[in-house]
DNA sequence: CCGTATCCGTATCGATACTG
DNA sequence: CAGTATCGATACGGATACGG
């Protein structure tokens, strides 16, 4: 496989460009979120998905994962200071998709 | 297939998320290419590869191809305001790629 | 010059079932 | 609760050949 990139924007697609990628990164923001709690914003993502997509940022660095050895299980992700500095592209992303797309923000939480 | 998207985010990663998108709209901010330019600047995209993204990016209304009726052929492609409005993304990402990934910037062209 | 057509391997993704 | 295992469909991507 190939990991050199002619272009800066080409590499940065190759660590968020995964389907469900960049909307975990973008629920992280700032945030510690549990598994169930991050599924609970990306319903359409399968459990499989979705452990494979935070396997792969974790590979990458971007976010960390904290678990904890008590029953019930439970498991925490937040973003690494890696991560945190992809900021301004999920916030350009989001605010692009709310204006240009008319997507409904659910990404600015409500309470 | 389901267009309905939760997240704007997850709305434009489905536009600009493909392989080559992201490069190909980067590297048409503010000109005018031609298909042969273009492939010099992504060497690595195969005709078909870059021909197919183009089709898909010119259906999503983010990039306009003008073909003149002339020999040889020749055919220009640039972006649609729609286009354009995704410059504060793509920037961010040629930005973040350089800063944190250290890809050295063939992006920021010399002339 | 600017592509399309075909073949084909691989990666991605979904559905379902199951587990400590 | 937080996943893994397995199977299968389809999309993605590369190689090569060809055409107006």
């Amino acid at each position: 496989m190939n990991k050199e990139f002619n272009c800066p924007v080409e590499a940065t697609i190759s660590l968020i460009g995964g389907k469900y990628k960049s909307v975990i990164l973008f629920h992280l923001m700032g945030k510690t979120l549990r598994y169930s709690e991050l599924h609970k914003k990306i319903p359409k993502a399968t459990d499989k998905m979705l452990a494979q997509q935070l396997r792969e940022l974790e590979k990458d660095g971007l976010i960390k994962r904290t678990v904890y050895p008590v029953v019930p299980p439970k498991t925490e992700y937040n973003l690494t200071e890696f991560g945190e500095s992809l900021s301004p592209i999920l916030n350009a992303m989001c605010n692009w998709g709310e204006s240009y797309l008319n997507i409904p923000s659910q990404c600015v939480e409500e309470s």
